[in-house]
RNA sequence: GCCAGUUUAGCUCAGUGGUAGAGCAACGGUUUUGUAAACCGUCGGUCGUCGGUUCAAAUCCGACAACUGGCUCCA
């Protein structure tokens, strides 16, 4: 059974609704699929009349509908309900149009007859109530019906049923109404539809064709990494040797370009003590995301030190109280508040200040202390920042590190190598000033363009997510100006270097507004690959300052970057553009050395050209087995060698060695020195 | 975390109530070959885990785990 993501865009259209404009540029396809669903929601109510359906639109790969309905639907029922479809269509029922008053519609969604065969009494159209309050006042109001069903529904739709050349049902999934958690859990069945038959082969052999290249699959095959989750854990991948050398290349590019372009390197540990999240703000908004923290037990002489600070706080804290208890016995006194207001002020401040400590300390007390495994390596760089005094002419100060982070993702969001537990990130912090701005995000705009170019990567969408003004002090850092501030300065960086985007509102981080570079996987999932984020927020929460030419101490803006995203996402992104079949200096087997059979002679010929390779680095081994000779190519094809180099006597007898390219077949007899000159340029090149 | 499905050898999969099979891989032989697969043999599984039903369970039932497709989430 076919059972595709035809979805992957699917969240949004709960959220917003379509406008009329939308819905009439709905191509020729959608309406097609939007009648399917219409089709399916017949097909379905005729099982099952209790049915009650929510929404039902057009989606990337096919449609869905949304429904409550007493029956679980499991795929085993997709072959009762295609057939009832089969007969919907065959009948061949005009899809018409019925514009109706708000009124009438209140009262048939009451009556059940909307999303229905007939008047359900009793059993009131409930999503199709709650959608009417969503129609705003003044927008027609329509139905479109089928043979006996009726639906709520602004179209449009093809003219009848028949049209719907040919359908499948594809999978069942549970959806959130609205697409909020917290709301009722709604069936959604999954379908396509298509013009014809020969339309709908093709896309599903497309789907066959695209599962073949899942990083899941090629990764194992090549044998790249392993997910071992009885010995250590969902989502954390462990790389194999060959994985490992593809990520080593990668490192090896990072370190290049970062050197070239003024970065300083960094080592950190992966664990820090709660202040160090409670500072960043991570606690306890992120903990969710977060491996549970690790507590020491605290040792009798440390006990006993906390206890006495406890002790003093709590006496100090007495003594505060009654100090602030004079003080407003006096104003009452004095019959004036206004100039005891400070003093007062500050009495509470620091009272807030104690009682604060004084909980920490009780804390620590009762679960010792506490250690948590990084989930970003932002606040260990801050602390680096915070290590050494900073001046303005240490700015910009650019640190990176491929930094191992930890994040706990919920069990159901984990995907091979791309959502992933725990994680090596390409990543960076930029501090600066905010005259260096501008300039710091065009260049890591233009690291992000090199590196595309390098791996031939054409499908992207550039993302610039801003905040929303309704989740300042929720969401987002409660600094309207500042937010709109280094969102101009980003949207105008964007717009001078001339870079396609796309813009989406509340997707900021709490930080900051950011660009993410989104692409699909193989089979059409989408993940931000790359990153670039700035973030106003987080040095001033760690009081990290420079010294500027004033001699005034001031905050930095730090630039969170991650061009090439993390090793796990990004290598399973790399299998998938490349099915596998890596470039030469990523492949893991760059060159095998094939002797055409086990005669001393070509193997002594062969030994020293291996050698010579391997003496420059070059991930080259050799086959000199008297296996078959085709069997031999066959081995190497299957494991994706990018280069073979055969060796037979013509070969030996004119100082040659014949080239097979695993992306290209035979390339006849060259010279040996020119073969070997030629692997070592197209490495170091990093050609395609 | 939620809904549905899946889980049999390293990989791909067959096996629906009578105590487990194939191909590839691996290993040992034989084979000496000019660009994708020579032949013979051997090894390999507590059928995801735990519990239940049954004279008998890979097979039926339940719980749990992992995976897959979606939903939600994604600093």
């Amino acid at each position: 059974m076919a059972k595709e993501n035809q979805n992957q865009q699917a969240g949004a259209p709960n959220s917003e609704r379509k406008t009329l404009d939308d819905r009439a540029k709905m191509t020729e396809l959608e309406r097609i699929r939007h009648s399917c669903a219409h089709v399916m929601a017949t097909a379905i109510l005729r099982l099952w009349p209790d049915a009650q359906f929510a929404y039902g639109p057009p989606v990337e790969n096919g449609y869905y509908y949304d429904l409550e309905c007493s029956h679980r639907i499991s795929p085993e029922d997709f072959a009762a309900i295609e057939a009832e479809m089969k007969k919907e269509i065959k009948a061949n029922n005009p899809l018409e149009k019925i514009v109706v008053t708000r009124e009438q519609a209140i009262a048939d969604a009451q009556s059940g007859r909307l999303g229905g065969l007939a008047e359900r009494p009793g059993h009131a159209s409930k999503f199709k109530l709650d959608l009417l309050k969503q129609i705003p006042e003044g927008e027609a109001i329509s139905y479109y019906k089928n043979g006996d069903f009726i639906d709520l529904c602004a179209g449009p739709h093809v003219m009848r049923t028949g049209n719907v050349g040919a359908f499948k049902l594809t999978s069942v999934a549970a959806a959130y109404y609205k697409g909020d958690e917290k709301g009722p859990q709604l069936q959604r069945i999954y379908g396509t539809a298509f013009k014809n038959k020969t339309a709908m082969e093709e896309y599903f052999t497309m789907i066959e064709e695209a599962k073949r290249r899942d990083h899941r699959k090629i990764g194992t095959e090549m044998g790249l990494f392993a997910i071992d989750t009885e010995f250590v854990g969902p989502g954390m991948p462990l790389w194999l040797p060959k994985g490992t050398m593809i990520v080593e290349e990668l490192e090896k590019l990072a370190k290049e370009t970062e050197f070239a372009a003024g970065y300083l390197r960094v080592r950190t540990p992966h664990l820090a003590r709660e202040k160090m999240y409670k500072t960043s703000g991570h606690l306890p908004y992120y903990a969710e995301s977060m491996f549970p923290p690790m507590s020491l037990a605290l040792d009798d002489k440390q006990v006993a030190e906390l206890d006495r600070k406890i002790g003093e706080l709590k006496k100090t804290l007495g003594e505060l109280d009654a100090d602030i208890t004079n003080i407003q016995e006096k104003e009452k006194a004095v019959g004036g508040v206004e100039e005891d207001e400070e003093g007062l002020g500050e009495g509470e401040f620091r009272e807030d200040k104690l009682r604060r400590e004084l909980a920490s300390l009780t804390a620590a007390r009762e679960h010792g202390d506490r250690y948590y495994l990084k989930a970003m390596n932002c606040p260990h760089h801050h602390r680096i920042f915070a290590a050494e005094p900073k001046s303005y002419r240490d700015l910009p100060l650019r640190l990176a590190e491929y930094g191992t982070c930890y994040r706990y993702e919920q069990s159901g969001e984990l995907f091979g190598l791309m959502r992933v537990r725990a994680l090596n990130m390409n990543d960076a912090h930029i501090y600066c000033t905010e005259e260096q701005f501008a300039e710091e995000f065009r260049a890591v705009n233009d690291m992000y363009l090199k590196y595309f170019k390098i791996f031939g990567l054409e499908k992207y969408q550039m993302r610039f997510s801003t905040h929303a003004a309704e989740g300042l002090g929720k969401k987002y850092v409660n600094e309207p100006e500042l937010w709109k501030k280094t969102e101009d300065m980003v949207r105008k960086v964007l717009i001078d270097s001339g870079i396609n985007f796309v813009e989406v509102a509340n997707e900021a981080a709490f930080y900051g507004p950011k660009i993410d570079v989104q692409v699909w996987s193989a089979i059409g999932r989408e993940f931000t690959i790359a990153t670039n984020q700035v973030d106003f927020a987080v040095p001033a929460k760690f009081g990290l300052t420079y010294r500027d030419k004033d001699n005034a101490n001031k905050t930095p803006l730090c630039i969170h970057r991650a061009p090439l995203g993390t090793h796990e996402r990004f290598i399973g992104f790399l299998i998938e553009h490349y099915a596998g079949n890596f470039p030469l200096w990523l492949a893991p087997d760059q060159v095998r050395v094939i002797t055409l059979n086990d005669d001393p002679a070509l193997i002594e010929y062969a030994k020293p050209i291996v050698a010579e390779l391997r003496a420059n680095m070059v991930r080259v081994d050799a086959d000199y087995s008297a296996t078959p000779f085709k069997a031999k190519i066959s081995n190497a094809e299957q494991l994706r060698v990018h280069t073979m180099l055969v060796i037979g006597g013509r070969d030996m007898e004119a100082g040659a060695v014949s080239v097979r390219l695993h992306h290209g077949g035979p390339q006849g007899a060259k010279p040996k020195a020119e073969v070997i000159a030629d692997i070592l340029a197209k490495i170091k090149e990093r050609r395609a």
